[in-house]
RNA sequence: GCCGCGUUGGUCAAGGGGUUAAGACGCCUCCCUUUCACGGAGGAAUCACGGGUUCGAUUCCCGUACGUGGUACCA
């Protein structure tokens, strides 16, 4: 049974784009690109108590700056609208009934306070298991436990009620996930979900099956944290559609903090000084705002790159990686099953990695934008451009364009005298005047003019080279750090390379 | 607690009955550069533990430990 390839990632709008959320997309705009599919994206916004503002615009612009655009969603529409879970919600009633019909779910009328009462009798009985499920459930307020026509009283006065899925215990359910293999569960240890809520809301149970049935997914790629309601989920796809038409499951591993142990989570990001969201996030509600990989300066590439090999590898040496040289080498196969720590100073290394491999012309809009925001502009295109060619290897961070090429568009702000000041004396002095009256009158300004003019000055008045370039390094760019001198001397220009020299010497 | 999933250097990881157990990040040393990077050459550092199976287990099986996820009218 071969059917087309349709994989969704379906994100709740609730806040920031997460690392891990975006390695989800990843794979799955890999895995429907590799294999000729359709990549959807459906909004799963059924819990309305945690709307959030803004959250879901964010959502498509973080695919966006990653270029993992959707063939499918709730702003480009496709076969299957609407791809909004909120928007879908006369949808699911119908399946709940016919679950309500086949007895294969019930209506529950338990306030939280009663399932609160559930659970701590059930506790201090010293019982295993706190669940409302096939051990409990006679007991609680339910059309299982009720007789029908008092059922039908409740229903009928309008009293609030959720619908539960009924799991008996006893049987096995199995399946391959196509990272771990064959999997199986015991339906005893099961509990029964909520499948519809008191507002008449599906839960994400019964929303997940019925859309990816109706959307036609064919594969379903999620974290693992879903593996262990995998089991319920299978159970209404064999109630309601048949097993047949169930997706193939993979549950991806989650990635964890640096240090310490556990699921990564925003917090870590502050604590430890890195991001963990795509994109800025400012939250509508409290004003905060969390740094995203984009704004600190990375590029999209290098992004995608260090996600996917965060737990995936093709089994070579290779580590720098397209998105097109992804979609042609990635298999679901290969993903690995342990949860894997991140680590910053790799992520860095990926960007460092994309950055030195850029054309200048890709660079120059991001480098542009971040010296103007350092009060450099006005800057010339042709000047741009060799300015990144010479620097890129030194930058990690777009930003770092800026400390490592400022003294090329503007004087340096202060210098390191301390550097200079031991080894200076009337002889330096004297050099550095007529070096300056050397470049003034001479005609011409290329590099190997310039170091030769430096270089026979120091033979004529008898000096070590060596100790001449630092400082007039110095002189240049402020202090010990950069590209070649005359390289430097070279791009500044003959004006303003004597200018800095005699203001150097004006100070000294 | 219960249920599930996992475990190769500090981190990402290749490998999968017999190997000197790849490679990368980070760290250290040296070279290059009379700067800082880049680049190059080296170095330290790993199969969680205990039982099996086997002529032989890092690799297969079972336990244990540890980690992690779930245990919501959240996804």
């Amino acid at each position: 049974m071969t059917r087309k390839v349709r994989v969704r990632f379906a994100p709740s709008p609730t806040g920031g784009l997460h690392l891990g959320g975006v390695r989800t997309v990843l794979y799955n705009y890999l895995y429907a690109r590799r294999h000729g599919g359709d990549f959807v994206l459906r909004i799963e916004d059924t819990d309305q108590t945690r709307f959030v503002e803004g959250a879901e615009a964010y959502i498509f612009n973080c695919l966006d700056w990653c270029g993992l655009t959707p063939d499918e969603s709730p702003v480009k529409g496709g076969p299957f609208p609407p791809y909004r879970q909120s928007e879908r919600k006369a949808l699911y009633r119908e399946y709940a009934d016919k679950l309500i019909k086949n007895g294969q779910a019930y209506y529950a009328f338990d306030t939280s306070a009663e399932l609160e009462a559930m659970r701590e009798k059930l506790k201090a009985a010293g019982s295993h298991s706190l669940q409302y499920d096939h051990r409990s459930r006679m007991n609680m307020k339910n059309s299982l436990s009720l007789p029908a026509e008092e059922t039908q009283k409740l229903l009928d006065d309008g009293t609030p009620h959720v619908i539960r899925i009924k799991i008996n215990p006893g049987e096995t359910i199995s399946f391959t996930d196509l990272i771990r293999g064959d999997l199986s569960f015991d339906t005893g240890n099961s509990d029964d979900k909520v499948l519809v809520k008191a507002d008449g809301m599906p839960t994400y149970h019964l929303a997940v099956v019925v859309d990816d049935y109706l959307m036609q997914i064919s594969h379903a790629f999620r974290g693992e944290e879903w593996l262990p309601s995998a089991p319920v989920h299978i159970l209404l796809w064999k109630y309601l559609f048949g097993l047949d038409a169930m997706p193939q499951w993979a549950h991806l591993p989650l990635i964890l903090k640096p240090d310490g142990n556990g699921k990564l989570s925003k917090r870590d990001g502050d604590r430890l000084g890195f991001p963990v969201y795509a994109m800025d996030w400012k939250d509508p509600n409290s004003g905060e705002l969390t740094k995203g990989f984009k704004e600190i300066g990375f590029l999209p590439e290098a992004f995608i790159n260090l996600l996917a090999l965060l737990g995936w590898n093709d089994g070579t040496e290779q580590e720098v990686f397209s998105l097109e040289e992804l979609v042609d080498k990635f298999s679901i196969d290969r993903v690995h099953k342990g949860g894997a720590k991140f680590d910053f100073e790799k992520a860095k290394w990926f960007n460092h990695e994309w950055i030195k491999r850029s054309s200048a012309a890709r660079l120059a809009p991001l480098v542009k934008e971040t010296l103007e925001a350092n009060n450099i502009s006005n800057i010339e295109e042709d000047y741009l451009y060799k300015v990144i060619d010479l620097v890129k290897d030194r930058c990690t961070l777009v930003p770092d364009f800026y400390t490592q090429s400022s003294f090329l568009f503007e004087r340096p702000a202060s210098y390191d005298e301390a550097s200079i000041k031991p080894k200076w004396d009337d002889a330096k002095r004297d050099y550095f005047k007529t070096l300056a009256d050397t470049f003034r009158s001479s005609t011409g300004f290329s590099v190997e003019q310039i170091e030769q003019q430096f270089k026979q000055l120091a033979t004529e008045k008898n000096i070590k080279v060596g100790e001449l370039q630092m400082i007039f390094r110095i002189m240049l760019v402020g202090s010990k750090m950069g590209p070649g001198v005359f390289v430097i001397a070279e791009m500044i220009g003959k004006e303003e390379t004597v200018g800095r020299i005699e203001k150097v010497l004006s100070i000294l």
